[in-house]
DNA sequence: CATCGGACCTGTTAGC
DNA sequence: TGCTAACAGGTCCGAT
């Protein structure tokens, strides 16, 4: 489900439930997620301020008034939705945490690739180290794609994917970015001049944005934690449509497996 | 180091 | 209609 927009979406629709709210309590179903919950998720946060709800590539940190934060990711199908105390309680919803407005912060991860890890004041958790840049910051751009990318034989898609490169873009927004930048998914990633880097890097930034203002891409369960679905899905040019013609010539569009990720583009628009 | 394949887990959909 | 296989928005890990 969840790429850098989807991971905004629901770090804004947190934010005013959460913020100045206190942990009351917290009740763990199922904690054999991709990792066990650490203690200290149970131990330590009731009791903590909320301050803030933030996000680093498609990590979510809860931070607490002491310091610490909780941290978490929300795999392929992980959801995070503020509710009623009195919400039933369903199969996949793993971990509530009880606000001090009467609400619980749900969440559900029916694959439970998802995590909800514990950053002690003070310190980065590991999972964090090591990440590029966010692609929405001044740090970055076609040129650090054309330089990362020098002598690297991976095809740009995987490359473009890779979070040591840039954070936050998944199968779906690498997709629409190559072909808005007229970029072959299956180009080696170091034969891509710097023009076409900048262009591609411009890309990326314009349409992580304009999704993020759609509320994301819903394709078939996301929605934000008030909810409401995400509308980008409406203009896909590309991801899902394997055999449909282009939008911008009418080709037909090509589908094929790169990185073990499946990939669709435009034979004819992206070179 | 870079790259590739496999693994994790469940639900939905395509195909026979 | 029913069963089975393939596939899904992510990313870590080990082998090469």
């Amino acid at each position: 489900m969840p790429e850098l927009p989807e991971v905004e979406t629901t770090r804004r629709g947190l934010a005013p439930h959460l913020e100045g709210r206190r942990v009351t309590g917290v009740v763990l179903r199922r904690p054999d997620l991709r990792w066990p919950i650490p203690a200290e998720v149970g131990r330590d946060l009731p009791g903590r301020r909320i301050e803030a709800v933030r996000r680093r590539a498609k990590y979510l940190l809860l931070d607490t008034d002491a310091g610490d934060s909780a941290l978490l990711h929300l795999g392929m199908s992980g959801m995070l939705r503020v509710l009623p105390a009195d919400t039933p309680v369903g199969t996949h919803d793993h971990v509530d945490l009880a606000l001090d407005s009467g609400r619980v912060l749900r969440f559900t991860d029916p694959r439970r690739f998802g995590c909800l890890l514990w950053q002690p004041a003070g310190t980065t958790h590991e999972l964090l180290q090591g990440l590029g840049p966010e692609p929405l910051s001044g740090d970055f751009d076609g040129d650090r794609l054309y330089r990362l990318s020098r002598g690297r034989s991976a095809p740009v898609k995987t490359f473009l994917m890779d979070q040591r490169i840039v954070v936050g873009v998944g199968n779906i927004y690498a997709a629409e970015s190559l072909f808005r930048a007229g970029i072959s998914p299956l180009r080696a990633a170091g034969k891509v001049s710097r023009e076409r880097y900048v262009a591609l890097a411009g890309a990326v930034r314009e349409i992580l944005a304009y999704a993020i203002t759609r509320g994301g891409t819903t394709l078939r369960d996301f929605l934000d934690p008030d909810g409401a679905p995400g509308y980008f899905e409406q203009e896909l040019a590309v991801y899902g449509r394997g055999g449909l013609p282009c939008p911008a010539c009418g080709t037909a569009l090509r589908e094929a497996s790169i990185g073990q990720r499946a990939s669709v583009w435009c034979p004819r628009c992206q070179r």
